[in-house]
DNA sequence: ATGTCTCAGTCACTGAGA
Protein backbone atom coordinates (compact mmCIF):
# COMPACT_ATOMS: atom_id res chain seq x y z
CA UNK A 1 0.00 0.00 0.00
CA UNK A 2 1.17 3.63 -0.84
CA UNK A 3 0.34 6.56 1.20
CA UNK A 4 1.51 9.97 0.24
CA UNK A 5 0.78 13.61 1.23
CA UNK A 6 1.02 16.72 -1.23
CA UNK A 7 0.41 20.40 -0.50
CA UNK A 8 -1.23 20.96 -4.04
CA UNK A 9 -1.43 24.67 -3.78
CA UNK A 10 -4.95 25.56 -5.74
CA UNK A 11 -6.63 21.79 -7.32
CA UNK A 12 -8.38 23.39 -9.39
CA UNK A 13 -4.92 24.48 -11.21
CA UNK A 14 -3.19 21.59 -10.81
CA UNK A 15 -5.95 18.27 -11.25
CA UNK A 16 -4.68 16.55 -14.24
CA UNK A 17 -1.14 17.00 -12.62
CA UNK A 18 -1.64 15.28 -9.25
CA UNK A 19 -4.04 12.56 -11.00
CA UNK A 20 -1.50 11.35 -13.92
CA UNK A 21 0.98 11.17 -10.95
CA UNK A 22 -1.77 9.32 -8.48
CA UNK A 23 -1.84 6.78 -11.54
CA UNK A 24 1.47 6.89 -12.70
CA UNK A 25 2.96 6.16 -8.91
CA UNK A 26 0.22 3.59 -7.97
CA UNK A 27 -0.59 6.12 -4.95
CA UNK A 28 -3.59 4.00 -2.81
CA UNK A 29 -4.67 7.05 -0.40
CA UNK A 30 -3.40 10.59 -0.82
CA UNK A 31 -3.29 13.80 1.66
CA UNK A 32 -4.26 16.99 0.10
CA UNK A 33 -3.31 20.31 1.47
CA UNK A 34 -4.26 23.63 -0.11
CA UNK A 35 -7.05 22.73 -2.08
CA UNK A 36 -8.54 26.26 -2.28
CA UNK A 37 -12.06 25.53 -3.21
CA UNK A 38 -14.57 24.94 -1.34
CA UNK A 39 -16.23 20.41 -1.83
CA UNK A 40 -18.64 21.88 -4.80
CA UNK A 41 -15.53 23.31 -6.60
CA UNK A 42 -13.19 20.35 -6.32
CA UNK A 43 -12.27 18.82 -9.68
CA UNK A 44 -13.72 15.80 -8.51
CA UNK A 45 -14.42 13.76 -11.67
CA UNK A 46 -10.95 13.30 -12.94
CA UNK A 47 -10.27 11.37 -9.89
CA UNK A 48 -13.58 9.27 -10.01
CA UNK A 49 -12.42 8.56 -13.09
CA UNK A 50 -8.61 7.45 -12.00
CA UNK A 51 -10.54 5.04 -9.63
CA UNK A 52 -10.52 7.26 -6.61
CA UNK A 53 -12.96 8.06 -3.60
CA UNK A 54 -12.70 11.96 -2.71
CA UNK A 55 -12.70 13.49 1.33
CA UNK A 56 -12.95 17.02 0.73
CA UNK A 57 -12.94 19.76 3.52
CA UNK A 58 -12.97 23.62 2.15
CA UNK A 59 -14.51 26.08 3.11
CA UNK A 60 -13.27 28.98 0.23
CA UNK A 61 -10.12 30.10 -1.92
CA UNK A 62 -7.70 29.75 1.10
CA UNK A 63 -6.56 26.56 3.25
CA UNK A 64 -8.76 23.95 2.64
CA UNK A 65 -7.52 19.70 2.98
CA UNK A 66 -9.15 16.75 1.17
CA UNK A 67 -8.15 12.74 0.70
CA UNK A 68 -8.01 10.76 -2.67
CA UNK A 69 -8.31 7.36 -1.86
CA UNK A 70 -9.14 3.63 -3.86
CA UNK A 71 -10.07 2.09 -0.65
CA UNK A 72 -13.08 3.08 1.42
CA UNK A 73 -12.79 6.22 3.73
CA UNK A 74 -14.58 6.61 7.21
CA UNK A 75 -14.89 7.97 10.21
CA UNK A 76 -14.31 11.68 8.51
CA UNK A 77 -13.47 14.17 10.94
CA UNK A 78 -13.13 18.02 10.02
CA UNK A 79 -11.30 19.02 13.14
CA UNK A 80 -9.49 17.50 15.79
CA UNK A 81 -10.77 18.29 19.70
CA UNK A 82 -10.03 21.62 20.59
CA UNK A 83 -8.62 22.94 17.48
CA UNK A 84 -8.09 26.69 17.49
CA UNK A 85 -9.62 29.22 15.41
CA UNK A 86 -8.30 32.22 13.71
CA UNK A 87 -9.92 35.31 12.12
CA UNK A 88 -7.46 37.90 11.22
CA UNK A 89 -8.10 41.34 13.64
CA UNK A 90 -9.75 39.61 15.93
CA UNK A 91 -8.44 37.38 19.06
CA UNK A 92 -9.46 35.25 22.08
CA UNK A 93 -11.26 31.84 22.38
CA UNK A 94 -14.45 31.09 20.14
CA UNK A 95 -13.23 32.01 16.66
CA UNK A 96 -13.87 30.18 13.24
CA UNK A 97 -12.03 27.24 12.77
CA UNK A 98 -10.08 26.98 9.50
CA UNK A 99 -9.99 23.50 6.96
CA UNK A 100 -6.44 22.39 8.43
CA UNK A 101 -7.11 19.44 9.26
CA UNK A 102 -9.19 16.17 8.00
CA UNK A 103 -9.11 12.66 9.88
CA UNK A 104 -10.15 9.20 7.77
CA UNK A 105 -9.59 6.07 8.53
CA UNK A 106 -8.52 3.45 5.73
CA UNK A 107 -8.61 -0.38 6.67
CA UNK A 108 -7.13 -0.43 10.24
CA UNK A 109 -5.15 2.91 9.31
CA UNK A 110 -6.22 6.74 11.05
CA UNK A 111 -4.74 9.59 8.71
CA UNK A 112 -4.49 13.00 9.01
CA UNK A 113 -4.74 15.24 6.40
CA UNK A 114 -2.78 18.71 8.04
CA UNK A 115 -1.88 22.16 6.80
CA UNK A 116 -0.09 23.56 9.56
CA UNK A 117 -0.12 27.46 9.64
CA UNK A 118 2.36 29.63 8.34
CA UNK A 119 2.82 32.37 11.25
CA UNK A 120 3.64 34.97 9.13
CA UNK A 121 6.22 36.56 10.81
CA UNK A 122 7.16 36.11 14.96
CA UNK A 123 5.35 39.39 15.84
CA UNK A 124 1.95 38.52 14.09
CA UNK A 125 -0.87 37.37 15.86
CA UNK A 126 -0.40 33.66 13.50
CA UNK A 127 2.27 32.72 14.66
CA UNK A 128 0.70 32.55 18.40
CA UNK A 129 -1.59 30.71 16.48
CA UNK A 130 0.56 28.20 14.70
CA UNK A 131 2.21 27.51 18.29
CA UNK A 132 -1.04 27.20 19.92
CA UNK A 133 -3.00 24.92 16.88
CA UNK A 134 0.60 22.54 17.19
CA UNK A 135 -0.05 22.24 20.88
CA UNK A 136 -3.33 21.07 20.73
CA UNK A 137 -2.72 18.77 18.07
CA UNK A 138 0.13 17.54 19.63
CA UNK A 139 -2.37 16.72 23.01
CA UNK A 140 -4.89 15.25 20.32
CA UNK A 141 -2.36 12.72 18.97
CA UNK A 142 -1.08 11.68 22.22
CA UNK A 143 -5.14 10.92 23.63
CA UNK A 144 -5.34 8.81 20.71
CA UNK A 145 -1.94 6.73 21.20
CA UNK A 146 -2.79 6.57 24.87
CA UNK A 147 -6.49 5.35 23.94
CA UNK A 148 -4.99 3.03 20.81
CA UNK A 149 -1.99 2.29 22.09
CA UNK A 150 -1.50 -0.87 19.38
CA UNK A 151 -3.00 1.44 16.21
CA UNK A 152 -1.53 2.68 12.91
CA UNK A 153 -1.87 6.33 12.69
CA UNK A 154 -0.09 8.67 10.75
CA UNK A 155 -0.11 12.70 11.11
CA UNK A 156 0.76 13.94 7.38
CA UNK A 157 1.07 17.22 5.38
CA UNK A 158 2.87 20.75 5.51
CA UNK A 159 4.08 21.19 8.73
CA UNK A 160 5.50 24.70 7.97
CA UNK A 161 8.30 24.16 10.24
CA UNK A 162 12.33 23.33 9.12
CA UNK A 163 12.85 21.05 12.31
CA UNK A 164 16.46 21.00 11.63
CA UNK A 165 18.92 23.47 10.08
CA UNK A 166 19.67 21.22 7.58
CA UNK A 167 15.96 21.43 6.61
CA UNK A 168 16.24 24.68 4.66
CA UNK A 169 18.77 26.72 2.33
CA UNK A 170 16.84 29.91 1.98
CA UNK A 171 19.26 33.14 2.29
CA UNK A 172 16.21 34.92 3.18
CA UNK A 173 15.04 33.35 6.64
CA UNK A 174 16.43 34.84 9.34
CA UNK A 175 17.24 33.17 12.60
CA UNK A 176 15.15 35.77 15.33
CA UNK A 177 12.50 36.97 12.67
CA UNK A 178 11.17 34.30 10.38
CA UNK A 179 9.25 31.48 10.64
CA UNK A 180 9.34 27.96 10.04
CA UNK A 181 12.83 27.61 11.76
CA UNK A 182 12.19 29.48 15.33
CA UNK A 183 13.15 27.75 18.54
CA UNK A 184 9.39 27.47 19.74
CA UNK A 185 8.25 26.27 16.51
CA UNK A 186 10.80 23.77 16.30
CA UNK A 187 10.05 22.31 19.97
CA UNK A 188 6.57 22.33 18.97
CA UNK A 189 7.44 20.00 16.32
CA UNK A 190 9.21 17.92 17.87
CA UNK A 191 7.27 17.47 20.99
CA UNK A 192 5.31 14.59 18.26
CA UNK A 193 8.28 13.06 19.21
CA UNK A 194 7.90 12.78 22.52
CA UNK A 195 4.66 12.13 21.92
CA UNK A 196 5.56 8.88 20.23
CA UNK A 197 5.15 9.87 16.43
CA UNK A 198 7.81 9.68 14.67
CA UNK A 199 9.31 10.91 11.07
CA UNK A 200 9.12 7.62 9.45
CA UNK A 201 10.84 9.32 6.15
CA UNK A 202 13.71 10.98 6.87
CA UNK A 203 15.49 7.45 8.22
CA UNK A 204 14.74 6.08 5.00
CA UNK A 205 15.40 9.80 2.48
CA UNK A 206 17.88 11.84 5.46
CA UNK A 207 18.26 14.61 2.71
CA UNK A 208 16.26 16.65 0.38
CA UNK A 209 13.44 19.65 0.68
CA UNK A 210 9.76 19.45 -0.12
CA UNK A 211 8.97 23.04 -0.84
CA UNK A 212 10.84 25.33 -2.69
CA UNK A 213 9.06 29.44 -3.00
CA UNK A 214 7.77 30.28 -6.68
CA UNK A 215 10.22 33.67 -6.55
CA UNK A 216 14.09 34.22 -7.01
CA UNK A 217 14.83 31.06 -9.15
CA UNK A 218 14.77 29.28 -6.05
CA UNK A 219 14.07 25.75 -7.53
CA UNK A 220 17.26 26.13 -9.79
CA UNK A 221 18.99 27.28 -7.28
CA UNK A 222 18.06 24.48 -4.63
CA UNK A 223 16.75 26.94 -2.14
CA UNK A 224 14.15 24.86 -0.39
CA UNK A 225 12.88 23.86 2.79
CA UNK A 226 11.84 20.44 4.20
CA UNK A 227 8.43 21.35 5.78
CA UNK A 228 6.21 18.19 4.59
CA UNK A 229 6.27 14.93 7.28
CA UNK A 230 4.69 11.91 7.74
CA UNK A 231 4.82 11.59 11.22
CA UNK A 232 3.52 7.69 12.47
CA UNK A 233 2.50 6.05 15.80
CA UNK A 234 4.63 2.76 16.31
CA UNK A 235 2.38 0.74 14.87
CA UNK A 236 2.53 2.88 11.54
CA UNK A 237 6.08 3.20 11.76
CA UNK A 238 6.45 -0.90 11.97
CA UNK A 239 4.46 -1.13 8.73
CA UNK A 240 6.57 0.97 6.28
CA UNK A 241 8.98 -0.53 3.75
CA UNK A 242 10.60 2.37 1.65
CA UNK A 243 9.39 6.07 1.19
CA UNK A 244 10.22 8.77 -0.85
CA UNK A 245 10.27 12.11 -2.07
CA UNK A 246 9.39 13.31 -5.89
CA UNK A 247 11.71 15.85 -6.45
CA UNK A 248 10.61 15.88 -9.53
CA UNK A 249 6.92 17.17 -9.61
CA UNK A 250 8.45 20.66 -8.81
CA UNK A 251 9.72 20.22 -12.47
CA UNK A 252 8.07 21.40 -15.76
CA UNK A 253 4.46 23.07 -16.55
CA UNK A 254 2.52 24.18 -13.91
CA UNK A 255 4.24 22.64 -10.83
CA UNK A 256 2.92 23.08 -6.79
CA UNK A 257 5.14 24.92 -5.13
CA UNK A 258 5.60 21.31 -2.88
CA UNK A 259 6.11 17.91 -4.16
CA UNK A 260 4.57 14.70 -2.86
CA UNK A 261 6.04 12.98 -0.41
CA UNK A 262 5.77 8.98 -0.23
CA UNK A 263 4.93 6.16 2.03
CA UNK A 264 4.83 2.21 1.37
CA UNK A 265 3.49 -0.08 4.51
CA UNK A 266 3.51 -3.42 3.93
CA UNK A 267 -0.40 -3.82 4.22
CA UNK A 268 -1.95 -5.84 1.77
CA UNK A 269 -4.01 -3.58 -0.38
CA UNK A 270 -7.58 -4.94 -2.28
CA UNK A 271 -6.03 -5.44 -5.34
CA UNK A 272 -3.13 -7.52 -3.67
CA UNK A 273 -5.83 -9.38 -2.35
CA UNK A 274 -7.08 -10.12 -5.95
CA UNK A 275 -6.33 -13.78 -7.59
CA UNK A 276 -3.86 -13.63 -10.65
CA UNK A 277 -5.83 -15.30 -13.55
CA UNK A 278 -3.24 -16.01 -16.03
C1' DA B 1 12.81 43.96 -6.70
C1' DT B 2 8.05 40.14 -2.93
C1' DG B 3 11.69 39.60 -9.34
C1' DT B 4 5.89 34.18 -8.57
C1' DC B 5 1.69 32.01 -8.31
C1' DT B 6 -3.27 31.60 -7.22
C1' DC B 7 -7.95 33.28 -6.36
C1' DA B 8 -11.73 36.82 -5.30
C1' DG B 9 -13.89 40.84 -6.52
C1' DT B 10 -15.00 43.27 -10.15
C1' DC B 11 -14.19 43.82 -15.09
C1' DA B 12 -7.83 45.47 -16.02
C1' DC B 13 -6.75 46.00 -12.11
C1' DT B 14 -5.69 45.48 -6.73
C1' DG B 15 -5.55 42.82 -2.37
C1' DA B 16 -4.54 38.70 0.18
C1' DG B 17 -1.89 34.78 1.29
C1' DA B 18 2.10 32.04 0.89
Amino acid sequence: MRIATWNVNSIRARSRRVVDWLVREDIDVLAMQEIKCKPEQFPAEAFEEAGYELVIHGFSQWNGVAFASREPMTDVATAFPAMPGFLKGEEGPGLPQEARALGVTVGDIRLWSLYVPNGRSLDDPHYVYKLDWLARLEEHARAELAAHPQRAMALMGDWNVAPFDSDQNVPGLVPGVSTHISPPERAAFHAFETAGFTDVVRPIVPDGFTYWDYKQLAFPRNEGMRIDFILGSPAFADLVTDASIHRNERKGDAPSDHVPVVVDLEVASDEDDRPMIF
